[in-house]
RNA sequence: CGGCGUGUGGCUCAGUUUGGUAGAGCGCUACGUUCGGGACGUAGAGGCCGCAAGUUCAAAUCUUGUCACGCCGACCA
């Protein structure tokens, strides 16, 4: 391709809009372009990158035995209605309706659409197993796009399903999508970790994250360095500790006045926040429930929503608060709450005595309050995120934590779609069951933006060679000198003929402009053609290392076309 | 959805407090001098100041409404 004719336009200036490096990146080198939020266009530099990463996942699946089919993005409501999605997704998705007021959806995933085609495809347990997949957009009206496309509102998916007769089928089908996962990633030059996740809204027993190793990852994830363990922080086990003997002490308000926040009263007691224990009324599915963890510890919302398999839950509203505490917000508490409403106590809590809680009273605190004295609670549970340092829950030795981008995600599903839109098969004896199923998700969008968060500098990107979108940019320096501009045809010419992705920019630039585009839209390999042109010398530098070497031009042809991968 | 903030040439932003002919830098076009790390000069092109209503002799600027976008909090690939 020539550069000269190439759609394409690079920025010399951040964005305002764009936050991560890997957004900013995006855009500058003008790969991507935001149609509106959260929806974005690729230009034909990031397509062709964006294609690699997809065709990597396409060979990955087909080697692990998954056939690739297409389903709609345009869905009927009838699919949603029958397994109970269509209320659950609640905002979430898009909906809309055909000119005669049937319901339709953009798909925010396709278990659905899956299973009817295996239900209506499938009869009898010798056509099983069988997984299938599809790259597709994927549509979620998302609270809050960010991040460009790491959170977008139309992303790409690549979405597998299986379907096995047992659980001894899924579990296969389950670890050739693992091995398959970990080969697509490992070929991309991620550094990733998978971790144990929360099965969440999507039903099911098992499942397990591929997290990209990212500062601005949205997720926490925690992990062991000694025994291997590694889970999403809304998965990890928070340990029960031991309790401490203490003389209890009696219970005594005192007068907090303007007090509200943890902090307020770290300073108005002066004392240490783990003397404290905060109490958080949530509305679950309509009603109200009193969760209580330290002071220094956050609720898990994960943990709390399936405790009571909630469908909608939220902080309770400042007027429910009121009105259940008498008291403002802030000065929540479990004495006497009991009697309205339930407590929930994180399991930490019920080791520790005389500690402080908010007295249901504006402006008044009480202090020394213990369990089972003082209150009762309803259910003494693990609600609470770990933290670093917790014991792992595998070995005890102390967890780390770090952030991560969700790539991918596994998920051993069940019965639940097969048995809700009736999906079976005939087994040996003729008697009918539902199948196993299982879904496998990978964020193809979002795996391009996290190789890009993993690989850049001050510079620009630097792609790995896998995803580039051209491999070599040939760069001559003076192209209205024949000598050079004929030394850098023939070096592109050869590298076509090698079958390389290859760029001549024939750009009549100055060749630190050309210099500053190639590191920012970050080419593996720039041969530049220039001072040595007459002796036939160029020079090869490479992106990722910075290393330069002055060659001849076959030389510099079979080098650029010896690195494959 | 709640809290905050921003909408002015393709991009980054000034101008709004105190109403009076729409600005800068980058990018773009032409010519000249340059030519290995985003050159310089000269001359240009390009703007319903997000949209609508209102106040006013006069609105980018004031008022109201509205839309869009972004940031901070709860969901997911």
């Amino acid at each position: 391709m020539r550069v000269s004719r190439l759609f394409m336009a690079t920025q010399r200036e951040i964005p305002a809009d764009a936050e991560i490096p890997s957004h900013q990146l995006m855009l500058r080198a003008g790969l991507i372009r935001k149609c509106a939020s959260g929806i974005y266009a690729f230009m034909p530099m990031g397509w062709k990158a964006y294609r690699k990463v997809e065709n990597i996942i396409r060979e990955e699946m087909d080697r692990a035995g998954a056939q690739e089919l297409i389903m709609p993005a345009l869905l009927p409501a009838e699919s949603y209605q029958a397994s109970g999605r269509w209320d659950k997704f609640g905002p979430e998705m898009f909906r809309l309706n055909d000119r005669g007021g049937r319901q339709f959806c953009l798909g925010p995933t396709h278990e659905e659409s899956f299973t009817e085609a295996v239900r209506d495809t499938v009869r009898s347990y010798k056509q099983l197993p069988v997984t299938l997949y599809q790259i597709q957009h994927k549509y979620r009206d998302e609270k809050r796009p960010r991040f460009g496309v790491v959170r977008a509102r139309e992303f790409v998916m690549k979405d597998a399903y299986s379907f096995d007769v047992d659980e001894a089928g899924l579990d296969k089908s389950y670890d050739a999508m693992y091995h398959a996962y970990r080969r697509i990633f490992d070929r991309l030059g991620l550094d990733y970790t998978i971790v144990d996740a929360d099965s969440g809204a999507m039903g099911g027993s098992g499942s397990q994250e591929f997290m990209v190793k990212s500062p601005v990852g949205e997720d926490g994830i925690c992990f062991c360095d000694a025994c291997g363990y590694a889970a999403n922080e809304e998965k990890a086990a928070c340990p029960v500790p031991g309790k401490k003997e203490e003389d209890l002490k009696q219970i005594n308000k005192i007068h907090t006045p303007d007090v509200k926040t943890i902090e307020e009263l770290i300073a108005f007691m002066n004392t240490t926040p783990d003397k404290f224990v905060k109490t958080i009324l949530y509305d679950i599915d309509g009603r109200i429930v009193a969760v209580m963890v330290r002071g220094d510890r956050e609720i898990n919302e994960t943990k709390l929503s399936n405790l009571y398999d909630a469908t909608e839950m939220t902080l309770a509203s400042f007027g429910d608060v009121e009105r259940i505490t008498g008291a403002k917000v802030g000065f929540a508490g479990p004495v006497g709450l009991k009697e309205k409403i339930e407590v929930i106590v994180d399991n930490e809590v019920s080791v520790m005595s005389n500690f402080i809680v908010g007295a249901n009273e504006t402006d008044y605190h009480f202090e020394n309050v213990n369990i089972g004295r003082d209150f009762t609670p309803d259910r003494i549970v693990d609600i609470r995120n770990a933290v670093e340092g917790d014991p792992c829950p595998k070995c005890g030795q102390p967890l780390k934590m770090a952030r991560g981008v969700e790539v991918g995600h596994i998920f051993k599903l069940g019965t639940k779609y097969s048995d809700a839109l009736g999906c079976v098969y005939l087994d040996k004896a003729g008697k009918e069951n539902s199948m196993i199923m299982g879904c496998y998700g990978i964020g193809v969008s979002r795996t391009l933006a996290a190789v890009i968060e993993q690989n850049h500098d001050d510079d620009g990107i630097r792609w790995p060679r896998i995803v580039a979108p051209y491999e070599v940019v040939v760069c001559p320096t003076k192209v209205n000198d024949e000598e050079n501009m004929g030394l850098a045809e023939k070096v592109y010419e050869d590298l076509l003929k090698a079958g390389i992705d290859v760029l001549l920019d024939d750009r009549n630039e100055r060749p630190g402009v050309k210099f500053k585009d190639w590191d920012l839209i970050g080419i593996p390999l720039r041969i530049t053609v220039g001072r040595r042109a007459s002796e036939g010398i160029v020079e090869i530098k490479n992106r990722t290392t910075g290393e330069t070497s002055e060659l001849t031009a076959d030389e510099a042809v079979k080098e650029a076309t010896a690195v494959k991968e």
